[in-house]
RNA sequence: GGAGGGAUAGCGAAGUGGUCAAACGCGGCAGACUGUAAAUCUGUUCCUUCGGGUUCCAUGGUUCAAAUCCAUGUCCCUCCA
């Protein structure tokens, strides 16, 4: 299989700007870039299918260039609903920092930064040297740009596009890079590169773009209780990245072996027949979660998960001391219990439930449980004696959803 | 610059003086069923010391009573110039 045929398998290939490109793809030695704006301090699950691209392309002989926006992240992406909030100067600068590092250990790419060569351009000779070459009814038919002409855009988001044509552009002339690699969302603005080239330069660029990674209700992978899933293990730790993983669809695990993995074909589809014969076994899924966080944290954070997913939903946690439960689980979130408190309280002073309300609707509706125990009562008294070794709960929201409680 | 229309819970959207803590749909959360999946069904979705308290863009006002009426402001949309 050819590295094109192998990304076109995988579902990596949504448009391409020329036909070329197969073949460019497939003769190795070409110096692309993938760009990301600092609107975190770190990559989440969302970012990571693109960088894997740019590793595979770096495995097939291509020479990757991670573009971090520090100019960019300044002026804000066009989102399709609504204008961005403004970072501040330093946020964004923070977040350069941790990006840089974080790409760095992660991937090994060159990183640059398009503030560097941004910083510098006035407006006057940014209006000469590049608006010019932007018509606006070119830059109005943009999709992304249509979709806010309803609600509103300002002229500063509009420019982005222009921002980033820029950025192609000053690669392709310092750095011979002659592709670009995104997510289908930056279809607009990688066009806008390569137009900009051609025009400017007269020389052929190159860019395709991946589809959007979905759930199978097609909103967007990646996200927990509305939050990111963050490939900083601090921030997400191994053991809920490995909980959403195991949860995904079964419909889409294949896709997302394909997307996420490093596994052959034959192993993939080998895979998929297991898991179209023995669902409930879900070697798919626990493959998937396996992958990824040996990729991401490396093989003892996949196993430290594995083993406390294990522990909480297969085995009997009766058996655990208390040892067992803090040095396995000490990822979980923590609630400190001072004193004896009622259940209703606890479930609130440890953020577990957002009101009280909330806590007895819980309570009362079965979905509370400790240390495997369903308690039914909101004023239930939560006391030394009956804490594992006198000092640990294991509390259970819901089916999933496991919080630590510590007497000091 | 002129003329109209609009802003309601996470989102969409009803409500146009009291019966409104605000219909309905989506989303969220939980329960049942399961395989920690999907689908389906059920409950729930501002806070509470369960007396009540605080909400319908903001600030003032009218009224016994305002999401609903009036004034001003802010933001958005449509049409005209």
């Amino acid at each position: 299989m050819t590295i094109f045929e192998e990304l076109k398998w995988r579902g990596l290939i949504k448009d391409i700007t020329s036909p070329e490109l197969e073949e460019k793809l497939n003769n190795g030695g070409l110096t692309f870039y993938i760009g990301t704006d600092p609107t975190g301090d770190s990559l989440h699950l969302g970012h990571l299918s693109s960088f894997l691209i740019s590793k595979r392309l770096k495995d097939a002989g291509h020479n990757p260039i991670l573009l971090i926006g520090g100019a960019t992240g300044r002026i804000g992406d066009p989102r399709p609903t609504t204008e961005r909030e403004m970072k501040s100067i330093e946020e964004v600068e923070h977040n350069i920092e941790c990006l840089t590092n974080q790409v760095k250990k992660l991937f090994g790419f060159e990183v640059v930064n398009n503030y560097d060569w941004t910083k510098d351009i006035n407006t006057l000779d940014f209006l000469r040297d590049y608006g010019k070459y932007f018509n606006i009814n070119y830059m109005l038919d943009k999709d992304i740009i249509r979709r806010r002409l309803e609600t509103g855009i300002t002229y500063t988001e509009f420019s982005y596009m222009i921002l980033q044509a820029l950025d192609f552009l000053h690669l392709y002339e310092t750095k011979n890079c002659v592709m670009q690699v995104a997510g289908s969302d930056q279809w607009g603005n990688i066009t806008a590169g390569v137009d900009l080239i051609k025009r400017k330069l007269g020389k052929d660029a190159y860019a395709f773009t991946m589809p959007l990674v979905t759930t199978k209700d097609g909103t967007k992978f990646g996200k927990s209780e509305g939050n990111a899933l963050w490939l900083d293990k601090n921030k997400t730790t191994s053991y809920e990245l490995y909980q959403y993983l195991i949860n995904v669809e079964d419909e889409m695990v294949i896709d997302y072996l394909k997307i996420f993995t490093f596994l052959s074909k034959e192993e993939i589809e080998s895979l998929e027949e297991e898991n179209r014969l023995h669902p409930e076994e879900r070697r798919a899924h626990k493959t998937l979660a396996r992958c990824v966080i040996t990729f991401l944290h490396g093989e003892d954070e996949a196993t430290k998960a594995e083993m406390m997913s294990k522990a909480l939903f297969t085995e009997d946690i009766k058996n655990l001391s208390s040892e067992d439960i803090l040095t396995n689980f000490k990822d979980m979130d923590k609630v400190v219990i001072n004193e004896e408190v009622m259940l209703e309280d606890l479930l609130v002073n440890g953020s577990i439930c957002s009101s009280k309300r909330e806590a007895r609707e819980l309570i009362k509706g079965n979905a509370i449980s400790l240390n495997n125990t369903k308690i039914t009562e909101p004023t239930y008294l939560v006391t030394k004696a009956n804490a594992i070794d006198n000092k640990v709960y294991l509390i259970k929201k819901g089916k999933k959803k496991y919080y630590l409680g510590i007497f000091e």
